[in-house]
DNA sequence: GGTTGATTTTTTGTATTCAAAATACATTCG
DNA sequence: CGAATGTATTTTGAATACAAAAAATCAACC
C-alpha cells in the first residue's frame, strides 16, 4: 500500500531470503511437509539465523510454512480438504477477476490475451504440456491484470502460491485437456463480449474442473507411494 | 494447515506480540501511517527486539504494516483507491461466502443467524450504533462460518483486518442505515431459501454500498483535518 | 537569515551469544 | 530382551552486541 518507493531498492536481506525460500517451496526443493532446519539453511544461504527466522515468519503469515512452537517450521502439506477449500477460494477470486476484467479490459489487453490463447492452442496441438502450462499461467496473469485491482492480484497470488507447491503437472489425459481448452475458448469469447457474468461462470467452472483433476492426481499419487504415514526425509526431489 | 496441535499450547512470544500489535493497529493505538519504533515498542511490551521484529515481519506479510528498507515500518495507510480495491475483494469473498453458505448452512446455524438478525433489528430500532456494529460483525462471521471453508475464512479475515484499521463507525445518516438493514433482511431470506446466487448478489451489493459510505466518510474526514501533506507525529490521538 | 556540510545521535539491520526446550542416546532395571 | 529413565546433544527461542544506515544537530559560510 501507500506508494511503492520506486528508488533503486537495494534488496534487504530478509526479503531476499524470503523470496529464495518461497522459490524453494514452490519448486519442491523443500518438499511439502519437509522441515526447515535453521542451521542448515543458514549455511546454505550464508546468512545468520536472524534474517532467516524473519523470512520464515513472513512465509508463515503467507501460509506457505507452518510454525511448530519449539519445534521449528515445516513446509505446508495440504490435505485433500485443504486443496478443496483452497480451490474454492481460488475459483471465487478468479471469478471476481473475470467479472472486473470484463468491465475494465482495454482493447490492447484483450488482443494480447487472444494472442496468448492462440499460442496456447498451438501448444495444445503439439501436446507440448510445458509450454501449455506456461502460456496458461500467462493468460490467467493477464486476466488478473486486466481486472486492475492490485489487492485482488496480491490476494490471488498469495493463495495460489500454496497450490503451486503441489506441482500438479502430470500429463492429464486428452479428454480433460480438451475440456480445459474449450473452457479457455469460452473465456476469451466472454471477455471479448465484455460479459462479466458469463466470464465469471466460465472461470469458476474451469477452476472446479482443475480442482477435480488435481484431487484425482493427489489420490493416485498417494496410492503410488504406499501409505507410509511418517516420512520426514528431505532428499527425494526426483 | 496440517493438524493444529491441540496440546496445551504455551503461547510463543512472537505470536503474542503479533497479536498485540494487530490489536493496536486495528484499534488505532498506532494510527494509519504511524511509525513503529522498535525501541519504544520493545520497552512498552518489555521484550527484546528479536521477537518484535519477527512479529512485524508477519504483520507486513499480512498487509497491516509496510516495511521501509533501513527506515523501519509504518502502519498501512490506505488510499481511497486502496479502499476501493479492498472492498471489491471483500465483496467477492463475501459473495463466495454467501454462495457456499447457502449450500451448506445447517438449520441450527440458519436459526442463529435469524436470531442475530432480530437482535440487530432491535439495535437499529434503538439507534444503538455500537451494538448494531457488533451484531452486524457477528452475522457476517456466522455466515462465513456456515460456508465451512477455513481458507476462505482466513483470507477474508486477513483482508478485512486492513479495513478495520479505518474505524469507519461514524453515525451514518438514517437513509443509508435503513438501506443496510433492508439488505440484511434480503440476506436472511436468501439464506433461508438456500438461494446462493441471490445471496451472493445481495451481499456484493451490500458491500458495494458499505464501500461508498466508507469512501464518503474518508473524503469528509480528509477535508475536516485540512490538507496538511506531511504530518509525521504520532501523539494526537484526541 | 537561510543554506550547506560535517558531526553526533538515533535507529535499523545483522550476527553472535545465552537459555530453554526437544530429541537422541545410552544405561539400568524389570 | 524390552521398557523406562536419566544424560548428552541438537535445535529452537530470545536477548544482547555490533555494524551500517538514516536522521538530527550544530556550525560555518554565503
Amino acid at each position: 500500500m501507500v506508494s511503492a518507493r520506486l528508488s533503486i531498492s537495494r534488496p534487504v536481506l530478509h526479503e531476499q531470503v524470503a523470496q529464495r525460500l518461497r522459490q524453494m517451496l514452490v519448486e519442491g526443493v523443500i518438499p511439502p511437509g519437509g522441515k526447515l532446519n535453521e542451521r542448515t539453511l543458514c549455511e546454505e544461504l550464508s546468512i545468520s539465523r536472524t534474517p532467516l527466522r524473519e523470512a520464515i515468519k513472513m512465509l508463515a503469515a503467507e501460509g506457505l510454512v507452518e510454525l511448530l512452537p519449539n519445534r521449528g517450521s515445516v513446509a505446508v502439506q495440504l490435505s485433500e480438504a485443504d486443496v478443496h477449500h483452497t480451490f474454492e477460494v481460488m475459483a471465487g477470486l478468479e471469478g471476481l477477476s473475470g467479472e472486473l476484467a470484463a468491465q475494465r479490459v482495454t482493447d490492447a489487453e484483450l488482443n494480447e490475451i487472444k494472442a496468448l490463447h492462440f499460442e496456447m492452442m498451438a501448444a495444445y496441438t503439439r501436446r507440448d504440456l510445458s509450454a501449455y502450462y506456461q502460456i496458461n499461467a500467462a493468460i490467467h496473469r493477464s486476466l488478473n491484470e486486466a481486472a486492475k485491482n492490485p489487492v485482488l492480484t496480491a490476494t490471488y497470488n498469495q493463495v495460489n502460491a500454496r497450490l503451486q507447491a503441489l506441482r500438479f503437472r502430470s500429463n492429464q489425459d486428452g479428454d480433460k485437456w480438451q475440456r480445459a481448452v474449450d473452457e479457455h475458448m469460452a473465456m476469451v469469447q466472454a471477455l471479448q463480449a465484455r460479459d462479466g457474468t458469463r466470464l465469471r461462470q466460465v472461470l469458476m467452472e474451469h477452476l472446479d474442473n482443475k480442482r477435480s483433476i488435481v484431487i484425482e492426481q493427489m489420490r493416485s499419487a498417494a496410492q503410488a507411494v504406499q501409505p507410509e504415514p511418517a516420512d520426514h526425509d528431505q532428499g527425494h526431489a526426483e
